[in-house]
DNA sequence: CTGAAAGCGCTTACAG
DNA sequence: CTGAAAGCGCTTACAG
């Protein structure tokens, strides 16, 4: 006789282990207080692995309120190898605690009442321009408390030890080479308001802005003009390892040694910046204690405890040799 | 008087409306063959707007019994500038037919009784090793209809194409230059295979194969051996253009003059390939097409159909200097 | 268009 | 440990 297919529930594995529901679901999901014993765990546990019974998420979600989803929202533009290191570290830990990171990486921003946004996240993690007001509303959305993980004060952080090792390095007139991508322009703005702080703090003129298109020949374009001025030794301050890339191939093109005549230096770190020529000279930030602090704060909040600010540990210089 | 904080239901909205529940559902979901007026509809909406009323997903797919959720699974190191264009596009038109694509990025195998993880998806699409049969387990734990990406004739084709492209400049000793990132081992393999395919096709000499490790002195060691050979024109293909990267990089180091003694093609063309000296000569994928088919396959296969395999487009070589 | 109702699969308080 | 039941929020068939 053929059964038609049909959705195992936990009434399968009642009668698969010859137990009740309720204890069924007790073992399942273990609530404080209700000690089963081991035997009848087992059998429970075995039925339900025989059946190949997997619970209802959308049922417990509506019957708990809540679920055990966390929602990530980046676009995948900002994902480097370094930002996939720190996630799958991110979502180690909140696997240890049985929360599931999952990722929005969109640039759609749907309409409220879309269903489909709707997943009930425990908490919405969110590593976008937290300075667009647009992003409030998308966020809202997912009708989840929101954790805006991208901050200020470390991007400028990041500008600030640029300058300060180009000084150190005898640099006296600094460029800020921008990025034309529209979506890091906030990124940028941070970035280059910490060099134009160091530049005031250490008492040298006020940095010089060059957007860099991501094409080598309109990189040699925008660079030409500022190449010409001679004037002091000339440190370029890069928005990110990419934009240094495209600096570094119109110095080269252009037959200007690095770092002898013009000192490079990137961010991020990105694994290919050892391969230029001279290697790239960059910054580097340390992700790992600022996650662990995030995860604590994640767990707090999933716990209806209000969020609070994780501050972010300092950036460093990695000297490789461009500057 | 406070009213407690309570989850806006589809009853709020009827009473806000002075309409029922009913019309309130029917106005929101628009069955097929239920004609509301506009007026009314108007009522509904205007009222759900004013409340802010979201509906819950959760309660949606427990009653419907399925989403219109589709989960994405691949690994954010697989994700590079033009993978993530690609999904953008792929998101948008999913999003025009009111489904989400969501993203579950990790390496965590989590047990398939994990409730997070039953997201009760629509669909799973998995850009994944599919040769890796621990991955089909895993997959399975969603519980939904799985659709995988990678297609190992492509990758190929993009070996074959390397080689073509060396051969027809007079290059008859080819050499791979493969990763050694344990997680795109599948993907170097079958690179590798088109390589050989290639060479014996054009009767040249099975191709030598390196490792080329991801730092520069490391990368200019393992080269150094076979740098030493100059029994024919070398022409060395290289798994990805992170891989190209390291291998101009060591030539550099060595002295060697690309293309003239040696010619380097990679694979990919991600948008730092124009910034090598000289820029990279590599291969691109046309995968505007292919996506088209797949959004098409996805629609049916959501739909209750049966999935089929999409061909990919033919990936084409860009040709810069290097090669 | 309304109103009353069923039922998706789950957890949990309750009486035994 | 069981058994019967309620209720999370939704959609939809039904009678009016």
């Amino acid at each position: 006789m053929v059964t038609p297919k049909r959705r195992l529930t936990s009434v399968d594995v009642a009668r698969a282990s010859g137990l009740s529901r309720a204890t069924v679901s007790y073992v399942l999901n273990n609530p404080p207080g209700r000690n089963v014993p081991l035997k009848t765990r087992e059998r429970v546990l075995n039925a339900a692995q025989k059946i190949g019974y997997r619970p209802s998420a959308p049922a417990r979600a509506l019957r708990a309120g809540y679920s055990r989803l966390i929602l990530g929202v980046l676009q995948f533009e900002r994902v480097d190898p370094n930002l996939a290191r720190d996630m799958h570290y991110l979502e180690a830990g909140l696997a240890a605690r049985k929360f599931t990171l999952i990722w929005h990486v969109g640039s759609q921003m749907a309409s409220p009442t879309h269903p489909a946004n709707n997943l009930a996240a425990a908490l919405v993690i969110a590593i976008v321009d937290e300075t667009d007001p647009r992003f409030a509303t998308f966020l809202q959305q997912f009708g989840a408390p929101v954790l805006t993980m991208a901050n200020e004060s470390i991007r400028e952080a990041a500008g600030r030890a640029q300058v300060a090792h180009l000084a150190q390095h005898g640099r006296r007139r600094i460029v800020f080479a921008a990025s034309d991508r529209p979506d890091v322009q906030f990124l940028s703005r941070a970035r280059l308001s910490g060099v134009q702080q160091e530049c005031a703090r250490l008492g040298l003129k006020a940095p010089l802005v060059q957007i860099v298109p991501p094409t080598r020949s309109h990189a040699r374009e925008a660079l030409a003009k500022i190449l010409t001025r001679r004037d002091h030794p000339l440190g370029i301050c890069c928005y990110n390892d990419e934009v240094a890339f495209a600096v570094m191939a119109a110095l080269s093109d252009a037959n200007i040694s690095v770092p002898d005549s013009v000192a490079v230096i990137g961010c991020d770190d990105i694994p290919l910046a050892q391969f230029t020529n001279p290697p790239l000279t960059t910054v580097s930030f340390n992700h790992r204690q600022f996650l662990d602090e995030l995860m604590k704060n994640i767990l707090k909040a999933s716990g209806g405890k209000p969020l609070q600010a994780v501050p972010p540990a300092p950036p460093s210089v990695i000297v490789r040799g461009s500057a």
